[in-house]
DNA sequence: CCGCGTCTCAATCAAGTGATTGATTGTCAA
DNA sequence: TTGACAATCAATCACTTGATTGAGACGCGG
């Protein structure tokens, strides 16, 4: 898609595709997808609208380049937590502490990747980008609650795939009410982990 | 056209305003709201610009109207079943077979409701319709729980209000991926049925 | 200093896009 | 019949918006 693999390439380029991204990004979390403009990412960058055209030819490959840094995002998000070997219990808390962590300190990672998710509806290009990440923290989940029911520790007729979905769903919704959302992200979150876990009564290890 | 045996004129403007929130709303299904063009809805009605205009000053006017249709449909929709005095479990039951079956035989309402309430982020007008539909729904699940929790169905310590909330979540986030929703949907729902039912083997122990 | 590729901008285009204007038609009460 | 009014439309305005053009400026190897 992009012909950005030219034998001599300036790192000027990619700078300022970069600073066009986060510029379309901010714009976003402003205005909604809908109310993005090209003149506005320019006018913010602070570039001409044929400069900005000269660096991302189409709004199309704009919205996609969005996309792409989102994902870059993410992932690093992903790689920075460490993958320690502990109880599903844990690693499950340590998806919430992650969701909690991204909602306060980078909503606007959250709110453009509503807004994307929204526009993958519509556009494919977006789709291709953000199915992946979706099914990526899916799969995550999966696993979870998987080696939960396995070990014991999560209820044995738990339905991994239906459970990740609706953790990915409950912790989805705050998203898009992210304005109170920190008042009840805990709430949800415990509530959540009562539902998986093996009833106290049959349960030797538990904790309140 | 000719109007059949209308007594006064006045009908007129109502279904003219009718026919052109459901054009509109046929339209945010098709190319979503950031799509929604008055010409085309005044296409699709079969009138002049201006016509419409005269019908519906300004454009947000139109999403306003639009909501409005969308919440009368969403009541209409909550009239129709019997609240009857059943068990917990089954107003549970019964709240996920309404859900399927709008998203079944009204999938377009489902759509402009998710466009809607993404918008409704950013204007106030909208969220003013949106939030109390989202507040009633909510409120429905508290009190299942409550009385699940309560005539002791349901798990004792379970949270009426974030057990909610991660209902909704569920059920909204099948919403937006609404293609193999249907595939999935039982799952989850079941899911969520095990999650909130006190577990089998359980005992009598009392409710904190 | 020349030439070439990279990068930038002022100016402009063409297609929208919401809204308005002024005139016209049909209906009904007086 | 006629005046009032609801309803309609063709034409147009004022502005937006994504994209293009042609002219340069900057840096760098030769």
């Amino acid at each position: 898609m992009t012909l950005t693999t030219a034998p001599t390439r300036r790192e000027s380029t990619d700078e300022r595709r970069l600073a066009i991204a986060q510029a379309a990004r901010a714009l976003i979390v402003e205005k909604g997808f809908e109310g993005l403009r090209t003149r506005d990412i320019a006018e913010r960058v602070g570039i001409n609208i044929a400069t900005l055209h000269y660096h991302v030819p189409t709004k199309k490959a704009l919205v996609q380049l969005v996309a792409h840094t989102i994902e870059q995002d993410f992932r690093a998000q992903e790689k920075r937590r460490p993958r320690a070997r502990r109880s599903p219990r844990d690693r499950l808390r340590f998806e919430f502490e992650d969701q909690r962590d991204t909602m306060t300190n980078n909503p606007d990672l959250v709110i453009v990747m509503s807004e994307l998710a929204q526009r993958a509806r519509r556009d494919p290009a977006v789709a291709q980008v953000m199915q992946p990440l979706y099914n990526f923290w899916i799969r995550q989940l999966v696993e979870i609650v998987t080696a939960g029911r396995d070990d014991g520790s999560f209820r044995p007729d738990v339905d991994p795939m239906a459970a990740a979905q609706i953790i990915a769903g409950a912790l989805g919704n705050l998203w898009r009410q992210l304005d109170d959302s920190p008042r009840i992200f805990d709430s949800i979150t415990r509530e959540l982990e009562r539902s998986l876990l093996r009833p106290a009564i049959a349960n030797k290890d538990t904790a309140p």
